[in-house]
RNA sequence: GUGGGUGUAGCUCAGUGGUAGAGCACUGGAUUGUGGCUCCGGGAGUCGCGGGUUCAAAUCCCGUCACUCACCCCA
């Protein structure tokens, strides 16, 4: 097989999607319980976009975007994340202008050229929500407890919600300064990548796992200790929010995200259960308070996060196999096939989901193939039912048959599968 | 970008120098128009690809491609 889906993208084929359905639909019921109303952006952004808003030195814009010359003119970006796409979409329509605060949800695939491994591919699907104009700490604190609340009522009983703050511009000015004064005694200690990072991002060098970077990072000073005061009352508002509201968290210092734009509140929620592998992060997420001023909107502050669809499937506990048909019929002999799509046509004019095989085949190959398919019910239509107007109406879960007048085979249908 | 593992039937895999295999799946049958269980039968593979060694290669050697897992980073 010499044509096959790009390295890194995957089919998603029909014996799986019902899981992702019920992944999906119930992610869409829980946040419009919260008042998220979806957008839907395009999948491909000027590449300005994604290096404005991510940061010229993040892995993402460094060396994980899909970029192409549009023709020869503009630089396109099949879009990496989302949340660059909601700030620039609410700050193209004005949606400051029309209401003070917005509440979005999105889903859909994103990109990013990484070496695949297991939960992570270069198309993966993320559903997200933003919410503009509400500084906080309150809605953080309730945009939390929300997605904690949906990764529950998916089965997933093992997590870890990790909170932290990195606080606004001058807090995050103060810290670096800080930091780099702890670890220029150490530089020569540091791994090469560390070097670098204390150049470009010093904050990623919290979270190297070389051992003694992290011997280091261990005894470096907190960014907590050097919140303004400010941001130090955020924090402390959103921790005592979320102890109200009941949700379990740790608070991380260094948490460090792999996206420039966050401010103050962070947040991410870890996997802890088997079949995740290593990637274990669920969701990401935090507040951006800089972001839409700096796309060129007026001064609004947000927060957001993102979770991996993939991740949330395999962390999700598998359900029996449902059923697609609800009535599989039955034709005992080839002259009866022409008949046996009229009825099929009468059922689903009904509501019901009908299957046959139109092939024909033997009775009992045909049987065969409605209890294959998991079918409830089976119509058998043979010559003597269709002159008497009737049909054979055979549960297969009970294994009991009737004879039923055709006009009230569907009405029969349906009443033995509330059962 | 770095390192490990694996490529044999649709799927999961066994087969380490001598005729290509199993289970599952698919399909036909076990007397009249009745599924699942059981039994019998059937179709199905350039053994990833290219080269080399050998009388003989799925098996040994070299190369290559693909998939996969981990690191990095992230969702």
């Amino acid at each position: 097989m010499s044509l096959r889906a790009v390295k890194g993208m995957k089919d998603i084929l029909p014996d799986e999607i019902s899981k992702w359905h019920r992944l999906e639909t119930a992610f869409r019921q829980r946040v419009e319980r919260y008042g998220f109303r979806e957008v839907r952006f395009p999948i491909v952004e000027p590449t300005a976009l994604f290096v404005r808003s991510i940061g010229e030195t993040t892995d993402i814009v460094e060396k994980e975007m899909y970029t192409f010359t549009d023709r020869g003119e503009k630089s396109l970006t099949l879009r990496p994340e989302g949340t660059a796409s909601a700030v620039r979409a609410y700050v193209q329509h004005s949606i400051q202008a029309k209401e003070p605060v917005t509440k979005w949800y999105y889903l859909g695939p994103m990109y990013r050229r990484e070496r695949p491994a297991k939960g992570r591919y270069r198309q993966f699907y993320q559903a997200g929500i933003e919410v503009f104009g509400d500084p906080g700490p309150y809605v953080d604190a309730e945009v939390i407890d929300m997605v904690v609340g949906f990764i529950s009522s998916l089965g997933i009983t093992d997590v870890e919600v990790l909170v932290g703050s990195i606080g606004g511009p001058r807090t995050r000015e103060r810290y670096r300064d800080a930091l780099l004064t702890y670890l220029a005694p150490h530089r020569a200690e540091l791994c090469s990548d560390c070097q670098r990072r204390m150049d470009a991002n010093p904050l990623r060098v919290l979270d190297c796992k070389v051992p003694r970077c992290a011997e280091i990072a261990a005894e470096a000073p907190s960014m907590l200790q050097y919140l303004t005061d400010d941001d130090r009352a955020h924090f402390e508002g959103l921790q005592e929010a979320l102890t109200l509201l009941g949700t379990p968290y740790r608070v991380e210092g260094s948490l460090v995200r792999g996206l420039d734009y966050y401010t103050r509140t962070l947040f991410e929620v870890l996997g802890k259960g088997e079949g995740l592998g290593a990637q274990n992060a669920l969701l990401g997420g935090g507040r951006y308070d800089q972001m839409v001023e700096s796309l060129g909107g007026p001064d609004t502050p947000a927060i957001g996060f993102a979770m991996g669809l993939e991740r949330l499937l395999m962390a999700m506990p598998d359900e029996g196999a449902g059923s697609h048909v609800d009535v599989f019929i039955v034709a005992a002999q080839p002259e009866v096939r022409a008949q046996a799509a009229l009825l099929g046509r009468e059922l689903r004019d009904a509501g019901l989901r009908v299957e046959s095989d139109l092939r024909g085949g033997s009775l009992k190959s045909q049987l065969r193939r409605a209890d294959k398919m998991n079918a409830r019910i089976a119509m058998i239509l043979g010559e003597s039912e269709v002159e008497q107007g009737v049909v054979q109406l055979k549960d297969l879960r009970e294994q009991t048959q009737e004879q039923v007048p055709r006009p009230q085979a569907a009405d029969r249908a349906r009443a033995l599968l509330q059962t």
